[in-house]
DNA sequence: AAAAATCATTGATCTATGTCAATGGATTTA
DNA sequence: TAAATCCATTGACATAGATCAATGATTTTT
């Protein structure tokens, strides 16, 4: 992917909200920048801290902890238009818990906090536009909370699969396991359930 | 507690974060309506539109939901100092999921959607500090989703024991096994061991 | 104060999901 | 293209936590 067709995407997605004129696509391309992993790379790892924030132009990133057992738990799957971060770490400054790691060749775009608060200054509406994406966020968050502590192993599956038919065609069954907190095992047992009856 | 006494600590409240003029005091005390309700009593029911959002200055409510089997998930205990509403259903207009009842009698402030696109517009600084407290909210949510998919119930009990100590002390105990998304049996037998050894 | 309702505890079982192990298929690397 | 890894599937068994049921202990209502 081209920066400038990352640039292009990023325009036409923050102006389905706020309109941008010239000075605003301006001091966007100065504040956020443009970057790429391959598949496997690392774009934070647990104990660094967050810097960036990243919006996904094309590819995928898997953001994920490691529990006292050392097994995995994924916490979400970014792809194109979605955001990325440890959102602790960005904003307090502490090592974060997270690492995000690319599942396929990613290309995105990155702000600091620096960028991020020359741009709430600079560009009417882009702090109330960030304010509303992390309202949706804990909306979300709310939900697969409840549907983590009240719902069986295939019940949150049929949710995953309905919510996101993309993501689990594209990411590996082990890991959509790891996101529902269950073991591959029980994923497949779940799957060969559902399509016998 | 007395409508004067409520405003008074909303406002010192505001001031760890942002200065507060006359005219702010006067906006809010204008925008912001005070409410009281008894124990058992309800301040939104599942169905219902959450029209306003809650900022408690005594007593404690607690917001849960109702699963597929008819079992309740507790989702989060206000007390003093905390807010309460079903974010999805005040920021959409459509009916709420979330139940919200007074555990103890309860007295607060509420604020509806054009009270607060107001005070955004008029209070500088009081959209940041909502943004960085659902900030804050999430990055909480994010930890306790991530102990509900990879902690057993013990571990989330400890947890729950350490971060909310005073909570502890004031809620019945089927409803902090509700909280941690377990049996109330359950819990009896966690505290059971953990006494004994 | 008595009666009724609600709640916490404990025991006996049941079940969903985890763990360990083996196998074959699919990807990646050499 | 072969070798090496990694991944999905399946089976046998183990276990955390649920369910059902009974009993006291609190709390609420009368």
């Amino acid at each position: 992917m081209e920066i400038t067709q990352a640039y292009q995407l990023f325009f036409e997605y923050l102006e389905k909200t706020i309109p941008l004129n010239q000075t605003s696509q301006e001091i966007i391309r100065n504040t956020f920048a443009f970057r790429k992993l391959k598949k496997r790379q690392y774009f934070l790892q647990e104990g660094n801290i967050a810097y960036h924030t990243a919006w996904i132009a094309k590819g995928c990133l898997r953001t994920f902890t490691i529990n006292q057992n050392g097994m995995e738990q994924t916490m979400q799957f970014s792809v194109e238009g979605w955001w990325a971060t440890d959102m602790f770490s960005f904003l307090s400054g502490e090592p974060a818990a997270f690492n995000i790691e690319a599942l396929e060749d990613t290309s995105f775009l990155i702000l600091d906090k620096i960028g991020r608060d020359l741009i709430f200054e600079k560009i009417p509406g882009f702090e109330r536009l960030m304010r509303i994406l992390i309202e949706n966020h804990l909306v979300a968050h709310q939900k697969r909370l409840n549907a983590a502590l009240s719902l069986n192993a295939e019940e949150r599956y049929l949710i995953f699969l309905k919510k996101y038919p993309d993501i689990v065609q594209r990411v590996p069954q082990h890991l959509v396991a790891s996101y529902l907190g269950i073991t591959p095992e029980t994923l497949s047992r779940i799957r060969k359930n559902l399509i016998s009856g």
